[in-house]
DNA sequence: GCGCCTTGTGTGACCGGTCACATTCATGCG
DNA sequence: CGCATGAATGTGACCGGTCACACAAGGCGC
């Protein structure tokens, strides 16, 4: 223990090796498990360790070894549910590999913020996790230098990608795809999409399940409204729908949006789900909570987090290949704000 | 620029050097903007510099220089709106000065496991940020070593600290005054609160701000309902209270615990505001969509965030003098959940 | 013309680890 | 019994920067 008080600089390794009457190589060797090293030595060093207090310095190791043991999440956002519940699990898995979790907002969508983003993540060394939900992630994610280890987290790829991509995903495809069913199976003649900013491409995973369902079960393929992230894109693609009285069941792209969605309705005095069905996405912890609760899919953005670490450190490291493209299954939540479309249509 | 593709080791200060004709410590120079260059020999490296794409290696500068240019921020969580509010301002400010900002999640409260996170954030080298509004934060805040340059974002303090004391907080005490006032001003006996974890200990600020308000009132003390983080905290508070007729406004730590009391009181057939008021705690995006919408107080996380960094900046680099204690002015936000009490009472 | 200060540049050591190789000593085997 | 082999340990260089200092050249005062 270190009982002088004094803010000293820390025990380096060769302090210890003074210490302990061996060279700094052996003590090296003691902190790595190096198998030769005579047991009554490696006692010596250990108890020289304990008694200076002795902490590798991480920055000398990732100088000297190239490994440096760390992860920087690029993301657009960190206070939106998804994104901040992926960031937790990656942390999570992180701190169980202890890794070190660095992480850089992605504030502008525009190439050259971006381009310098992804720099400043490559600086910081270690390997790279993009969040790319929406364009500055897509964007970022395609700007990153060959060579340096990356996983994104993406929407469902449109089409099987080849083995070993670096990718992680939830499948918010069929995700869209079931909850837009669960509204058609109710008797909606259609329904209606608000979508978060990327998914307006033609491409989206979202869009593209939602559509897929449409179109199997015959229903007309409004356009689909853009959002943005927050309540207050909701509301406003809300009051455009809530105008419109063909309108009675509408899909959000995410619980937040869809939360304006239900104010947009209840200011124009459209019931739900009376008149109109409103399903989310995610499971946010709020959407049981509203009135009325939120029918929603939920998606495990923890455990997305962890299974992108968890490729991230088998491309690190040449440890325990990981599955390939560890998938969690989307689970529909059938809540108060779904129901049957009115009678009288 | 670096046209041929390989990826090979990138350009190191002496490759440069190299590239220029000079010594590496006139590349250092120019790096860092020393004066005694010679303008033609700073141009030379410059170019050299350009052409090989060099990039200063941040680990090397690291353990060279000792600075390491780095935050990490401690939390106990990452999906709540204030905590996620924090942190994006934190690294909003720490990109502005090109600081790199790592993250650790304190996932359980007991002394050890807070322990070894500190220490891991001390590891990483740079300064530390402690966000210790829950216990987990307070314990950790207390547990980082002397020496160790740390900023602490808390509640405000019951006693005006010594200057210069590294905390930055909101004024949540008077917001929790002015919210309390509110209620009280319009006509409500008195004032019920749902605390967050941190907040059940007497000397909570949210705590003795509503405390002060009822006193200064003359109105009668309840006992705070102890909830948690969560809108499934709120709602367990909520049935709690919403059996009891006397009550009639209630005041919450948050405003997702907010939107539990809201689910509550809707589910046991208590209008908002008709017969109970509620008010929040933050305004969170989705306060002003909820229905009905949410009384709350608005808190400048983000600028929180910010002069947390902005107060560590200054401790790292004897730069410019911070302002001691940077408060943000909470403002109370009146929305539909408050109103007078029912009549007949 | 000599010393002295300033400007511009180079050299060597260092930060705290790792890596490749050298060295020592005990052991096994032909 | 001599030598190859392996275990246990030490030495020097290196990662990519910074820092302290040495040193040469040019300008100035006297």
């Amino acid at each position: 223990m270190n009982v002088t008080g004094h803010t000293r600089r820390p025990a380096s390794i060769r302090d210890v090796a003074t210490a302990a009457g061996v060279s700094y190589q052996t003590v090296s060797r003691v902190i790595n498990g190096h198998p030769s090293v005579r047991p009554s030595t490696r006692e010596r060093v250990l108890a020289a360790i304990d008694e200076l207090g002795f902490r590798r310095n991480a920055t000398a190791l990732a100088l000297a070894s190239g490994r440096s043991r760390a992860v920087t999440v690029l993301t657009a956002n960190t206070t939106h549910y998804g994104y901040a519940s992926i960031l937790q699990g990656i942390e999570e898995a992180a701190r169980a590999a202890s890794y070190a979790v660095g992480i850089g907002v992605l504030e502008s969508a525009e190439d050259a913020a971006v381009a310098a983003e992804v720099q400043r993540a490559a600086d910081a060394g270690g390997g790279l996790i993009v969040i790319a939900y929406d364009p500055a992630g897509v964007r970022a994610l395609g700007a990153v230098p060959a060579g340096l280890p990356v996983v994104g987290v993406v929407e469902t790829p449109a089409s099987p990608p080849a083995g070993g991509s670096p990718w992680v995903w939830a499948d918010d495809r069929e995700a869209a795809y079931q909850a837009t069913r669960h509204l058609l199976a109710l008797g909606h003649e259609t329904v209606h999409y608000v979508a978060i900013p990327s998914s307006t491409r033609r491409t989206s995973a979202r869009t593209s399940g939602w559509r897929q369902a449409l179109k199997e079960a015959g229903a007309p393929e409004p356009r689909p409204v853009q959002g943005s992230w927050g309540p207050a894109g909701g509301h406003a693609a809300g009051l455009k729908l809530a105008r419109d009285p063909s309108v009675s069941a509408i899909l959000c792209g995410n619980d937040d949006l869809a939360l304006g969605v239900l104010r947009a309705l209840h200011e124009v005095g459209r019931p739900v789900p009376g008149e109109v069905s409103v399903a989310g996405f995610d499971d946010a912890p709020h959407a049981a909570f509203l009135t009325p609760s939120l029918t929603t899919v939920r998606l495990d953005f923890t455990g997305l987090g962890r299974a992108a670490f968890g490729l991230l450190h088998g491309v690190l490291e040449e440890s325990a290949p990981v599955a390939p493209h560890p998938v969690s299954v989307p689970e529909l939540v059938v809540r108060e704000s779904s129901g049957p479309p009115p009678a009288d249509r």
